[in-house]
DNA sequence: TGTACCGTTACGCTGCGTGAAGGTTG
DNA sequence: CCAACCTTCACGCAGCGTAACGGTAC
């Protein structure tokens, strides 16, 4: 017993005795132990560590290393081979995956920020009156649909397209929607008939941004309402990057989902249309503004739709 | 086997479709699956997931909020309890959390820039020769020790004091060594007759910073070279905090460890004092420079003493 | 008969935290 | 006899990745 951690003049320290010295759990200790990280000098008959000088100072150095988050990989690696350049080499690793971190967080906090805008916008919209605003030059990317899509295959293709638009941001942070037939709309007719389905685009992009790997076929730029005009395209179901020019636009944002509440909204805007004597052109867009995002209830959807007007 | 998932007029995804639309891994839809966060709308009679439209408008939600990194319970709730208020409260959380995890970073970042240029400092320090160096005012914190303490004790103290001195930063960002009586020094007769352990200061600091709490004991400040004059406070291992005054300072920094070569390395200093007609004042400062963080070898060890020096 | 789906089970990762159940020391 | 140490399991965490092993569809 005269070795026993509790001699006072023992140059060993037990688990608890070394954790407290350096602010740590003592479960810190039996994990470094349990990994080899750093095992005691010796097991006493009754079971107890004893840690000696020379585990202390290496502990020193796990627990400051550990202290700048250094993966204890690293830091097994260190204790074996110790220097200068070893110890400049782990921090400039930890240094760049620091910059990493922080910029993945901070492209979120973006995203965040961009997002929460959309949502106040979202909400100063005025519900079921139908407006006359002039729009400056958008860009969108349309993926065309076919008659022959059943209802699934819209649903995939449309999740591909969305996906590959992605590019690591959110989908609240783009705005998409559908295309619909502008005389399918404002003769009743446009159920399961949409055109395509469509993206806003921040800017003007150039091809190559948007080439359908694998497939061969090529984005090409078109002017709005040209679509029903590239019909062969839009078989083959090519990406077409296209705008929506400067222009007067006829828009209304309403309650209910569009499928419910076409009819009685193409009525609407047909009125309104006469009352300003304009007539529409190009293709109809729907755009979702309140949809299964924000609430599980159809009543409480809230679509828009918008197109080109002229005098 | 109407219903299989091959029959192209069926509105189910299986999970490989589901996974592969929203380019996430079949692995994940299981998991969504087991946490109960997405089940399938049924599952057929051969084991195989079917999921509906409704399944994939959830998991549009979940994969985009895991885009940005949104716990899953947050999502889980979420899914639950839908709108754009809840939805703004999760962004605001992940938001908080996001600057939370760059501040860490950035802080890592700074410790790790502040001891890559300590490290550079002392590969420059010339070695094995005697200087004669001005110095500003330095301020430095002294734990003092008593002849009493033991090797074990002192290094009890050591650490405690060494953890306390911390503030969350690294060991490397602040440089600690040990303090030895003069004529200790000078006479060759210094072996484990430390006076106390000191930690270099960036400033004068507020005594409130050092109170050594539970004990009673505060911290005060005094002039260099008191250290032995205040005795009685040594023994009661109070904490002080000194200066270390502008003027100039005799240093060495040599090969090995003090105690292997404190005799020859004070024999030399002698010398150039002599030579110089300078005489030291005050307590003599040990500091490790290349020590157990750097090698195992003893012999590799750099050491550096310095003290006051004046004419 | 091949191959490309589908399924379940289970372990791995990171660095400990948090018991549970029990022995030892003073 | 109790308090305060110590020990060894063993599970939990977050979010899947990665086999291993086997059935099913075409």
């Amino acid at each position: 017993m005269n070795n026993s951690s509790k001699d006072h003049s023992s140059p060993y320290f037990t688990a608890g005795e070394l954790a407290s010295m350096f602010g740590i759990s003592k479960q810190s200790l039996l994990y470094y132990d349990k990994i080899h990280l750093l095992s005691p000098d010796f097991i006493s008959e009754n079971g107890y560590r004893h840690y000696s000088i020379a585990q202390y100072l290496d502990l020193e150095i796990i627990v400051n290393l550990r202290s700048l988050d250094i993966p204890i990989s690293d830091i097994q690696h260190y204790l074996q081979n110790r220097g200068q350049d070893q110890l400049k080499e782990i921090f400039r690793r930890k240094d760049q995956s620091c910059q990493e971190t922080i910029l993945a967080n901070e492209r979120i906090r973006k995203s965040l920020a961009v997002i929460n805008g959309k949502l106040q916008e979202e909400i100063k919209e005025l519900r079921n009156q139908v407006f006359i605003r002039s729009y400056p030059i958008r860009y969108i990317k349309v993926n065309p649909l076919t008659g022959k899509d059943s209802g699934k295959d819209r649903i995939v293709l449309f999740a591909r397209a969305s996906h590959k638009n992605m590019h690591n941001r959110c989908l609240l942070e783009k705005q998409q929607g559908w295309i619909v037939d502008r005389e399918d709309f404002f003769s009743g007719h446009c159920s399961n008939k949409s055109l395509g389905f469509f993206f806003f685009l921040t800017g003007p992009v150039h091809n190559h941004h948007f080439e359908s790997p694998g497939e061969g076929q090529e984005a090409q730029h078109t002017e709005s309402g040209l679509i029903r005009t590239e019909t062969k395209q839009i078989r083959q179901k090519k990406i077409i990057l296209s705008v929506l020019p400067e222009s007067l636009y006829c828009e209304m944002t309403f309650d209910g989902t569009f499928y419910e509440k076409v009819n009685t909204i193409s009525k609407t805007i047909q009125d309104q249309l006469e009352k300003y004597k304009l007539h529409p052109v190009g293709d109809v867009y729907v755009l979702p503004v309140q949809n299964h995002w924000f609430t599980r209830n159809h009543e409480q959807y809230v679509t828009k739709v918008f197109f080109q007007a002229v005098h």
